[in-house]
DNA sequence: ACCTGAACACCGTTCAAGT
DNA sequence: ACCTGAACACCGTTCAAGT
């Protein structure tokens, strides 16, 4: 009865020759998260892209916290590490920087799944060896080495989190408009220094945009923090004399 | 049948004479939070803790997403904001960070909503003018001024959410000593650095432990990454000749 | 080893009705 | 205005069984 040319697809199944494996299903996973965001990523939905039963996923990745995990570990194989050698360490930090936040750019919902979990991995521990190398050559050196690394891939990581978070999904249609008009209209008497400068805060600046840095990238604010990082972290080397 | 004493409380039913306002829904709402986490502030749970329906909650609040942007614009609320003048402008935006961070410390569950929350709201913009009349007095202006208010802003709201964020409630009871085994004996063919600096990264550096910062708190990272925002600040305000 | 089919428990949300 | 009681839709997860 239920004949070829199920148009709907609806009943799950597929033209498969090859057994699905784990990849299969963490790459799709990374699809449908980019496509319909964190809330999106359903078992059942991935299940259905996969033209598979709910329970096979399960057989392959275990439960959704693990196939998210792993979707991360698969963003994170996706930056490139600039070569060693080529470049200062400045230079070479804010390059690696802005490839994460490129990369993160491409999978907006991964950045606050990096930043939310405690992650321990093999590509995260690759990416710190390389960058524990840099800050070496810098001149670091044991305690003050990791608190370098953590002020530094905190910022980024955290930033770039932060750029990217998106709006809550109950948002209505109107709700980008009213925001931008109570934003626009906050009264100079209690915000003097919003009110002065609303040109350049009014949807640019944290706690006053009513957009996530995916639909509204925020370069400029970008290059600015990591001018400030990178600045700050030639002030934590030890004194060149000493 | 159902007669007084019902030792369970099981039965939503409680002695309350005032009604119940939506002050009081998001103030066991944040409790709720403290206590059991982000999965574990549930619609129902919170009704049952009231003595009320989950009707009520809706009716209250809203729906979900609009009660936790009222318990985080509740814990903003907490900040004490350093007195402005007494301090000069480093000393003064390294006293904000700490209280920041010190109050999200005292809801660590709160920390990764300001991060992934697109927040407008009167507390979050109270402390935006604030941080711009400081860095205003520091010099900066017009976009300068807004790069500068976002590089701070991002750096530490984003730090502070890494920091704090916790372990995959997936996890079983050995899941840490797992995972501190496979830190520690790291290769050192691969991963000399992380090797050689293992005592400082172990447990303390980002990516590489298995405690959120509740567990663990990272005060001297932080306090290295306070450096570094400050004085990178410093680097970003105009010539002093100017 | 890998997949099917169906079920369970649970949670956000809503609705009609009460006071 | 505020609350009750019950229901709906949906989702993560599991289980027994197949090949």
């Amino acid at each position: 009865m239920t004949g070829p040319g199920a148009q709907k697809a609806n009943p799950p199944r597929k033209g498969r020759s090859r057994p699905l494996s784990g990849d299969d299903v963490v790459r799709a996973g990374l699809q449908l998260l980019d496509e319909q965001g964190l809330a999106g990523l359903k078992m059942r939905s991935l299940a259905e892209r996969l033209g598979t039963y709910p329970a096979t996923v399960y057989w392959h990745v275990g439960n959704r916290a693990r196939l998210l995990a792993q979707v991360v570990d698969l963003v994170l194989e996706e930056i490139e590490v600039p070569e060693a050698g080529r470049l200062a360490w400045p230079d070479w930090l804010a390059a690696l920087a802005r490839e994460y936040r490129r990369v993160m750019h491409r999978h907006p919902n991964v950045a606050g799944l990096v930043a939310s979990q405690l992650v321990v991995s093999p590509p995260a521990i690759r990416l710190v060896e390389t960058v524990l190398a840099v800050l070496a050559e810098a001149g670091m050196d044991g305690q003050a080495l990791a608190d370098a690394f953590n002020a530094y891939a905190g910022s980024v990581i955290g930033w770039v989190a932060l750029e990217l978070c998106s709006a809550p999904a109950d948002a209505g249609e109107g709700w980008q408009d009213d925001f931008a008009r109570t934003v626009r209209s906050v009264p100079a008497a209690e915000y003097p220094l919003i009110a002065a400068n609303i040109d350049h805060l009014a949807g640019q600046a944290f706690a006053l945009r009513w957009q996530g840095g995916s639909q509204r990238p925020m370069d400029e604010g970008f290059e600015a923090a990591l001018r400030m990082w990178i600045a700050g972290l030639a002030d934590l080397l030890p004194a060149p004399g000493g």
